[in-house]
DNA sequence: ACCTGAACACCGTTCAAGT
DNA sequence: ACCTGAACACCGTTCAAGT
C-alpha cells in the first residue's frame, strides 16, 4: 500500500482554517467542514489540534508570528519603527479579518511566538531614550490602538451603515498613530 | 385564568442575557438556557428577538444606549469631555467584558442609538476649533483607541501569561488618551 | 502513529398547532 | 398576540476499533 497522502500537520489544518475562514466567513469553519476540505474525516483533526478554540487562536497566531519582524532599514528611528510595525499589523488584519475577528479581539497580542518581536520594540524604544515604564506604556498603546482600530474599520466596511463622505480610515489611523507619537515625545531624555 | 407573569419583552430578553453572559461566559447564552432563565421555552425568544446574532449585538447596543450621555460640567473642555466619555466607555467594557467580546468587537461604534451621542461629541471638537475632517478623525480614533485598549486589556486578565512589573493598564490607557489629545491640539486654530 | 465509524449530548431554527 | 411541542439539520467531542 502507497501512502496517498502526507499526513496532516498543525500548520496544514489552520493554513487550511485560514483559506476557509478568508474565503466563506467564520460559519464554514466547523471541524467536519474542515476535515472535509482536507480529505479527512472531523475526528482525525483532534490528532493535531486541541480542540475548536485551539484552531481560532492557532490561525491568528500563525499569521502574526510570519509576520516580517524587521521591515525598518537598520538605521531607521524609532518613529519609523514604530510606524512600519503598526502598519504592518493593520494590513495583516484587514487582509483576515474574520481569522481575527474570530476569537473576538480577545487573544493578548504578545503571547509565544510574537513575545520576542514585542521585546524588541520595546528595547528600540528604550535605545531611543524612553523610560522602560514608558516604553511599554506605548508598546501597549500603540498595539491596542492598532487592533482597535482594524477591527471598528472591518467592522463599519460590513455594515451597511453609510458614514459621513469625510470619513478615510487610512488617514485617520495614520494621523492617530503620529498624535501618539507626538504625545509620547514629550517623555525623551 | 390569571396571567402569571408579564409578557416578555426585548429589553428583558437582552438584560437575562446580560447578566448570563456575565456570570456564566459566552457558553452559557444559548436559546434554550436563556429561555429557561426566563422560565419560559426556546422558540418564545424568537417573537422577541430575531435570532442568536441579534442577541449578541442587542446586549452590546442596550448597554451603551444605557451610557450617560454627557457626564461632563456644562463648561468643561473638548479635552475634558474627550477624557470622560472615553473612560466611561472602558469602564463599561471592562464591566461587561463578555458582552463586547461576543461580538467579535466587530459591531460599528456609531450605530443607532449612539450615532447621537456620537455627532455630539464631534460638534464638541468642532466648536473647539478643530476643522470637520480632524474632528472626525479625533472620534475615530478615540474610539478604536478606546475600544482596542478595553479589549486587549480584558484578554491579558483572562490569560494566564505574566506581564511585567511595570505593566500597568489604566495609567498606559491614560497617557495614550494623553497623548492623542496632545497630538491633535496642533490641528487647534 | 494516524485515521475512522458510530454514538452522545447538545445546538439554532422552522412550522404547525395550541390558547 | 404570545407561547409551545415536535422535528430538522446540524454542531463539538469521546471512545473503542481499525490499519
Amino acid at each position: 500500500m502507497v501512502r496517498v497522502r502526507e499526513p496532516l500537520t498543525r500548520t496544514a489544518v489552520l493554513e487550511r482554517a485560514i483559506r476557509l475562514i478568508d474565503h466563506e466567513g467564520p460559519g464554514a469553519v466547523t471541524m467536519r467542514r474542515l476535515a472535509a476540505e482536507l480529505g479527512v474525516e472531523a475526528m482525525s483533526l483532534y490528532h493535531h489540534v486541541k480542540n475548536k478554540q485551539d484552531i481560532l487562536d492557532g490561525m491568528a497566531a500563525l499569521l502574526i508570528s510570519r509576520m516580517p519582524t524587521l521591515t525598518s532599514a537598520d538605521d531607521a528611528s524609532w518613529r519609523e519603527i514604530l510606524h512600519d510595525v503598526c502598519w504592518s499589523y493593520r494590513n495583516l488584519m484587514t487582509a483576515h479579518p474574520n481569522v481575527f475577528a474570530a476569537q473576538g479581539g480577545g487573544r493578548p497580542l504578545i503571547s509565544g511566538e510574537d513575545q520576542l518581536a514585542a521585546q524588541r520594540i520595546i528595547e528600540v524604544l528604550e535605545r531611543a531614550g524612553f523610560p522602560l515604564e514608558i516604553a511599554l506604556d506605548l508598546f501597549q498603546v500603540g498595539s491596542s490602538f492598532t487592533r482597535g482600530f482594524a477591527l471598528s474599520d472591518v467592522a463599519y466596511r460590513d455594515s451597511e451603515r453609510t458614514v459621513p463622505d469625510e470619513w478615510d480610515s487610512d488617514r485617520a489611523f495614520d494621523r492617530g498613530l503620529t498624535a501618539i507619537m507626538d504625545g509620547f515625545a514629550r517623555w525623551l531624555d
